[in-house]
DNA sequence: CTTGTTGCAAACGGTTTGCATGGTG
DNA sequence: CACCATGCAAACCGTTTGCAACAAG
């Protein structure tokens, strides 16, 4: 159950940063606010479209996604399938990573507290100013695991 | 200093998989051998014709870089950059992961044992089966801090 | 000679951009 | 009523594919 302050913050960062508002850029954040994982441009369209919300051209889509990410209120997330995919950025830092399922596409996410601690650990010796870290991990989920892959 | 056991497991393999010699393939697997981290088709190409090695087709480049990727000799390296990359796979299982500077560009690769140990503890509690997994840590390098990302 | 390998150029497909229209403040 | 937000369609560009010439075994 999520509380839905992402959608006002992030309309008080985009009024900040001289925005003015918008329909189309408003379903996108009600839609983005309720995911639970990340979308790709095409499935936002398409929830859009068949979900009753107004319907938002392709080229809106890419921008706002685009805008929303420079804002930091989004994140992109690259799960080494043919498209990118796009989250909500929680304000308290939490954050998770995803498994991929490389046989039918599923993507999930996961979180883990031993792992954000190696990376923290690791941020401070790397010779570089670490601003953000992504961990994929990819096999074949429950569902898939006997069959082909098909990539 | 590399020992070029590589390429010729890559042959063994290729041979194995019914594949025929040819001269394009082999230049590749050179190239690969001998860089320390990954490169995109793009760099792939040019290095080749620059190199003084024989000129290799686009297409060629991509359909080696799939067979190769295929039969588990290369990894492809998501960078969250606009073209994938590729890199060898070491027979002994060793592996590294990437930093990524979001400002020029720039991919090295980093290695952690801890790091390592967290996914390798993690990998067995997700209800998947788990086949690879990525790092990525994006940020600004050295020589970038303090300038300006130009993306 | 049979069949994989390569080059060339055209086709693909996700993303970006130019331009005209519409809505916000 | 100035300007950002949006839709549409065309342009982009990395990657893939069809096809014919080559070359390995």
């Amino acid at each position: 159950m999520r509380s839905g302050t992402w959608v006002s913050d992030a309309e008080t960062a985009l009024a900040a940063a001289g925005h003015r508002r918008g329909g189309a850029r408003r379903a996108l954040l009600e839609l983005l606010d309720s995911q639970t994982c990340a979308l790709t441009a095409l499935e936002i369209e398409e929830t859009l479209r068949r979900g009753g919300s107004r319907r938002v051209s392709r080229a809106s889509v890419y921008r706002i996604l685009d805008e929303l990410e420079r804002l930091s209120l989004l994140k992109r997330v690259e799960t080494g399938q043919a498209m990118v995919r796009y989250e909500r950025v929680e304000s308290g830092g939490e954050h998770h990573h995803h498994l991929v399922c490389d046989a039918c596409g599923l993507v999930t996410p996961f979180s883990d507290p031993a792992l954000e601690r190696a990376i923290d650990r690791l941020t401070e010796r790397v010779g570089m100013t670490v601003s953000e870290h992504e961990v994929v991990l990819h096999g074949a989920c429950a569902e898939c695991e006997g069959g082909l892959p098909q990539r």
